[in-house]
DNA sequence: CGAATTTCTCTCGCTGAGCGAGATAGTATC
DNA sequence: GATACTATCTCGCTCAGCGAGAGAAATTCG
């Protein structure tokens, strides 16, 4: 988030704790940008493209079944967008298209390993790194530290809904 | 990050609280990208002009001066590329670009009013949202918080450094 | 059942963000 | 004052994503 420097309307903008906690919290979805996009552009992907991916991957791993429609509609991109998004992905090999049986008018998304690897090798060690700092850490701050990601992210999604 | 089925290779896959808390925190990403992509839209912007002014207000704040040059690189553009992105804060009247006195090849760029009030409008409530949290935590769980920020950003930046 | 409607994906043509290459103008070094 | 360097901008291009709409399969309804 930007910064607040005048205290004006909606929040205590004297710098605190709490704003000092949301510009980190800033600083890390950037930097993680920052991180994927140069990621992307080493592999010949577009940013687009390995959020695709994450996507995909989540699916992959709750057993749900993705299609074009609901790829796109997650990534805000309209049909036409979402096509020639999934045609990159095919081309690469990180993605097949199969006929859904039930319903002749869908297409199912079908990850291939590659794309795993891909994931992987992308956040591994940052999974790594985080997955060791949470096990240093005393239960009563880890709950802390969901309680407090959860706070946020309800935070987000209000704010989405109210368009 | 992307889920990690199969343990191997790096990292202690079984789901538990350290990977639990990774999906959080990506979570949180997704969700402040798609925010951020959505309001961006709405306000005839694309999301690398927000990520734009989010720099300049967050330089505004701590008084560094801003240019194309500086601006580019914060962003991963090229110099073109940064060219016509100030061209487009510009046309909208959320920065100007002044000569440095000082180095005549260097453009200053000087934010505008209207880009702190659209910075303000967009996440003015989720700062609230947030800092409201804060303000209920108990110091320890607070600070355990801000260490835990302190040391994601420090696994990207080494991430990030290893390229 | 067959027609109308809806749902899902893809095609076509276009706009414009961002790239590579290089021009230009100002600064530093000798 | 020539040379090297730095900061920004210009030009031409590629391609991600949009709007509009076509086509095919499913659903609803007379």
């Amino acid at each position: 988030m930007p910064p607040a420097d005048h205290p004006r309307g909606t929040a205590p903008e004297e710098p605190g704790p709490g704003l000092d906690v949301v510009h980190q919290l800033r600083a890390v979805t950037v930097e993680l940008d920052l991180l994927a996009a140069d990621f992307a552009r080493r592999n010949g992907l577009h940013p687009t493209d390995l959020r695709a991916l994450i996507q995909l991957l989540d699916a992959a791993r709750s057993g749900t079944a993705v299609t074009p429609g609901r790829l796109g509609a997650a990534l805000g991109l309209n049909s036409a967008g979402t096509t020639s998004l999934i045609d990159r992905l095919e081309r690469l090999g990180h993605v097949r298209r199969l006929r859904d049986p039930h319903d002749g008018r869908r297409v199912l998304l079908e990850v291939d390993e590659r794309a795993t690897a891909l994931g992987r090798s992308f956040f591994g060690p940052l999974i790594d790194h985080v997955v060791g700092e949470v096990e240093t850490m005393p239960p009563a701050e880890l709950a802390a530290v969901r309680r407090f990601l959860a706070h946020v992210r309800t935070g987000i999604e209000e704010h989405r809904e109210q368009g």
